[in-house]
This record gives C-alpha cells, sequence and structure tokens, in this order.
DNA sequence: ATTCTAATGGCATCGAGTGCATAATGTCAT
DNA sequence: ATGACATTATGCACTCGATGCCATTAGAAT
C-alpha cells in the first residue's frame, strides 16, 4: 500500500490570508479613522495585499467588518440540529441565540467594536440585513422541522423574524449601556417574545 | 391692517416633479429592466429632468422605489397619538400596523411591484433597513409613552422590532402567494407575537 | 425692470465594484 | 529537477453611484 501519503489536502497557491485576519485589520482601520472615511486601498495596502484581491476575500467593502460568519453561521445550525427533540421550541430558539451570541473572553474586544460598527454606520447597519438572511433561513429551518411546515411558510419565517428582532434590540441595548451583559439582555428579549406583549418589560 | 393677503406660501422656482412621481417612473423602469441593470441616468432621462436633479429628490438610487415614505411615518405617528389610552398596547400596535399598510385599490398595483422589488432585490433589502429605522422609532415612542419608559429604553425598542418582525414578515409571505390578504396576514403575526412562542402556527 | 429666493442643470471628481488577462506559488507525476 | 496542473494574487481598464461647486432658470415681491 504506497502512495497514501495523505488526502493531498492542498494543491495550488495557499492563500496569503484569511478573512477573519483582514476582517481585524479593517475593523482597526474603521474604528479609528471611521468607515466611510477608510478606502479600500487603504485596508489592502494594510493588509499587505493588492486591492483586487480584497475583494476576492470580501464581496464588498461593507462585508469585511463580518470576518467569516458563515463559519459561525454553520455552527449555530449544528448547535441547533444537535438539539435534543424534548426541549421546547422556544427553549430551543433562546440557547441557539446565546450560544451563537457567546464569545471568548479574547475576543470581547474586537466584537464590541466590531458591532458597534454594524450596529451603528448606516452604510453597515443597511449590510447588515443581507446578512441576517442566512441567519433567520437558519432558524427557519429550524422552527419548519419542529413544527413540521416549510421553511418558507408563514410561521416559521415570522418566528425567525421575531428572533432575529430580539438578537438585535439585546445588542443595540448592550452597545448602549455599557454596564449590561449581553446574555441578560438576550434572555430579557426572550421573555418578552415569550410571553407576548401583554406585559410591562422588565 | 394691510398687507396680510397670505403667508406667501411660495417663493422662488417650484420643483418641476414630486417624488411620487419619480418613484412610479423609476418603479416601472426597475420592475422591467431590473434594479442593477437600471442606472440613474435612464431614470432620470425617463423623468425628463437632469440626473443631479434626481439626487436632489432622493439620498440614492435605493430610496427612489420608496417614494414619499416620510409623509406615511407622520400619518402613522397621527394615527397613534390620536388613539385612546384605554386601547390596550397590542390592539393599539395592531391597529397601527394595519392602518399603516392599508392602501387605495388604485395604488395597489403599484404597492405590490414596489413591496417586490423592495424585498427582493437585495441591494434594496439593505436599504430598507435605513428606512425602518424611522418607523420602529415612531413605534418606540409610542411604546415609551404608553409604559412610561424612554424611547431608546429595551423594552420599547424591542417591541418595536418584533413588530417590525411581523410585518416585514407578513409582507414576505404576501408577496409569496398571491391568494394572501396582506391584513389577514398581519393578524396572523400579530397573534403568533402577542401569544408568545409556545403554540404552533396558525 | 430689478431683486430675491429656491430649484434645476452641467461638470469634475472620488471611490466602490467587476471583468479580463497575466503572474506567482504550490502539488504531483515522471 | 522538470514539466503539467491547480489555485491564488495582481494589474488594468471601465462602469456607475454619489457629491461638491457653480452657473442658470423660473417664479414672487417690490
Amino acid at each position: 500500500m504506497p502512495s497514501r501519503r495523505k488526502p493531498s489536502a492542498r494543491i495550488g497557491r495557499r492563500p496569503s490570508t484569511t478573512r477573519e485576519s483582514l476582517s481585524a485589520i479593517g475593523i482597526e482601520l474603521f474604528r479609528t479613522r471611521g468607515f466611510d472615511e477608510t478606502s479600500v486601498d487603504e485596508i489592502a495596502e494594510a493588509a499587505g495585499i493588492a486591492r483586487r484581491t480584497l475583494f476576492r476575500y470580501f464581496p464588498s467593502k461593507n462585508a469585511v467588518p463580518w470576518g467569516d460568519f458563515d463559519a459561525h453561521l454553520a455552527h449555530m445550525r449544528t448547535h441547533l440540529a444537535a438539539l435534543p427533540d424534548d426541549v421546547p421550541l422556544a427553549d430551543a430558539l433562546g440557547s441557539a441565540l446565546l450560544d451563537f451570541n457567546t464569545f471568548p473572553e479574547s475576543e470581547s474586544q474586537r466584537h464590541r467594536a466590531r458591532m458597534e460598527l454594524i450596529l451603528r454606520n448606516p452604510t453597515l447597519q443597511a449590510y447588515s440585513s443581507v446578512m441576517y438572511q442566512g441567519w433567520r433561513g437558519a432558524i427557519a429551518e429550524f422552527v419548519a422541522r419542529r413544527t413540521g411546515a416549510a421553511p418558507d411558510d408563514h410561521y416559521p419565517r415570522t418566528v425567525a423574524y421575531l428572533l432575529l428582532a430580539v438578537a438585535v434590540s439585546a445588542y443595540e441595548q448592550w452597545l448602549a449601556d455599557e454596564t449590561l451583559e449581553l446574555p441578560d439582555l438576550l434572555a430579557d428579549g426572550m421573555r418578552t417574545l415569550y410571553s407576548g406583549l401583554n406585559h410591562s418589560g422588565s
């Protein structure tokens, strides 16, 4: 049994950097000079790559702060799929929400900077809806599986939108008040959603 | 008491067109040729004005399909302010939602075309969040008044996001299935929101 | 007619995004 | 090593949205 050195995982020139690395560089520039005031050329120069190459890592300047969002999303899908069927829907969604938005302490600073950009800059705020689409899709699919509906039926779609509302609202509050903890805010929003509108907010 | 003929409502050159008129022209072009395939120059030419002038009526190409959204928003604010205090919060919000999204039969066609553009084209879908912001602000302010909170507190903000979620979700369903009525879908979403997550969809 | 005001229009410029051709860098078989 | 092949990086030209600046035009008031 000769030639089985390794599945030859790699062939061709290797990427010179990663999305996450570029994202970190971009976030830092945006944070200091401002998003609109930072050109793509500057990011590319700071990263030591060509402008054209940056556009191979990201479809747009707007996508830079998001880093490798797809990877995060895949993780959430896995998390949801691994949940036992006897976990109530609302609890399952709550746990996914918490899991998706929990980060190691080491990335705390960057995550805050990232979300500050995404949620406060109008251009990035706009672009965020594009990213949220995939997120909502994952939620809707899960709800659909649980309720025996199709992912594009009204109920799963609505739940996905509602859950996103809880998430974004929690993030805005989190950014507005440094003393608050994101998990608490998420749980708070879930409670509002869970129990309907007819009660006074916590 | 001489000179009081009228508050001299108008002085200087008059606008040569209106946002709504331009919006209609734009929507028609977008609908037939596609949004990305239609340039600002083409819209301006079709409207008989200069490209530069179009950018005086709208801050961006993306804003064209929205027409005079601010006027609609002002109307909703008035509607909310006129509601008696003894109307329960959830009912008040439901009525605002219906009122805001009810259009005369004559505009039905254009409204559908408009929403089809806004909700299906990625660029416009992104831009929509910018427009939604004002809408959420109006809702949050109302909820804040009712609950004695500040408009930027967690609860009013979350409710605004949740209500927006209901609206957008209803619109998506409305576009996906021609046989469904928007008011029904909105009411349906309100029910989901009102009663929380723990029930099977309608 | 003159003046004042607000809207229109032309022009130059900047920056994001894209298609295309070419160079650079890595693996593999011989 | 060397040539074939695969994959990424890069340079260049071009389109188009957006904006600042300034001149021009249309109407109102005197």
